[in-house]
DNA sequence: GCCATCTTGTACCGATCGGTACAAGATGGT
DNA sequence: ACCATCTTGTACCGATCGGTACAAGATGGC
């Protein structure tokens, strides 16, 4: 499955052939479609939603039911850090959506991003951030991860996307730190 | 020349079939191969230096020449929004880098990458900006400018990328109206 | 008008694409 | 042990891939 999902992420949907992912997952063609009967379109649909569930329990649910505002996005840092290979390994999701071929999962796309931004929001408001802020700073966040990965893979220097994510997790620890402390 | 450009763009280099490339141009496989001997990665080859020598022109030149460095900033924000269509069109050259198929382009992606940032260094620096901060601020406002399209893209969100990217222009100007005003 | 050069369309090449058919091999309930 | 089901490998399908060959058609200097 997992073997999936990185063929996927180092060839891009139309450049990941069928030899490929048989090759990267050890089984022959009969199976994979035994597997998925949809064919290539099912297998990258199955690798979204695993994605997305990983996402959804690993990173969304904890930021959206923290007691701790500022160790939520703190571990959400380390957890995005480490999924991300420090920007060697590239974010399947954001990938799709940039070529026309993302067009077929686009919903899962929307929602991937849009549900990491509201539990961003839900954080900060947690912390006491008002809504207008919070979702200004959220939608940076995100937004900053994607530009930090496609910037360290292009100039392979994974320095670089330690350093921005590094001062994105400063801005949110910044919004948390200045409010003040609420008891919820 | 730019059809070529759009195909790249929308499909990626894998997706970019010759007949895709042929439609676009209007010209059949054989003319094609009289202009490109090379073949797509030839094709693709030019189509990055073409982006390479505009950028050049158009942004990167004006930042490393800037006498007012908040009204080059200003013009180039104005100029990268219009040019990736406020987040609708994508950045070819941060796209390849992404999948393997850019791996054959890989100086080519770095120096562009690289130039954009040292040139908006060295605007910043013309502002009396000190070196360390300036680097911290280009590579952020690149990278930015990065996740705005692919966040834009992902949420069909034209407004979003318009907030970040303003955002990231706030940063600029806030950063060299700080300096005392230099006299080159 | 003539000829060399440049440009174009069409036909074609082997390889690979995504996908199917199907028979042989595992598997497990009884 | 038996049989139905699930799983797997292999052979094969038409379509399309990137790329080549080449002859007919434009083009321009002279």
């Amino acid at each position: 499955m997992s073997a999936l999902a990185e063929v996927f992420r180092e060839h891009g949907y139309e450049g990941a052939s069928l030899s490929l992912l048989s090759k990267a997952t050890g089984l022959g063609k009969g199976s994979l479609y035994n597997f998925f009967p949809g064919g290539k379109e099912e297998m990258m649909e199955a690798v979204l939603a695993d994605i997305d569930s990983w996402f959804a329990t690993t990173i969304f649910a904890p930021l959206e039911q923290a007691q701790d505002p500022a160790a939520a996005v703190t571990s959400m840092i380390e957890d995005v850090t480490a999924y991300f290979r420090s920007g060697r390994r590239v974010c399947l999701v954001g990938c799709i959506g940039l070529n026309s071929s993302g067009a077929t999962f686009a919903i899962r796309i929307r929602s991937y991003f849009a549900r990491w931004i509201s539990a961003l929001v839900q954080c900060l408001e947690t912390a006491g951030v008002p809504t207008s802020p919070a979702e200004q700073i959220a939608e940076e966040v995100v937004s900053g991860i994607q530009g930090a990965i496609v910037l360290a893979r292009a100039l392979g220097d994974d320095a670089a996307f330690l350093r921005i994510i590094h001062r994105q997790h400063s801005t949110l620890l910044d919004a948390i730190a200045r409010m003040p402390p609420q008891s919820a």
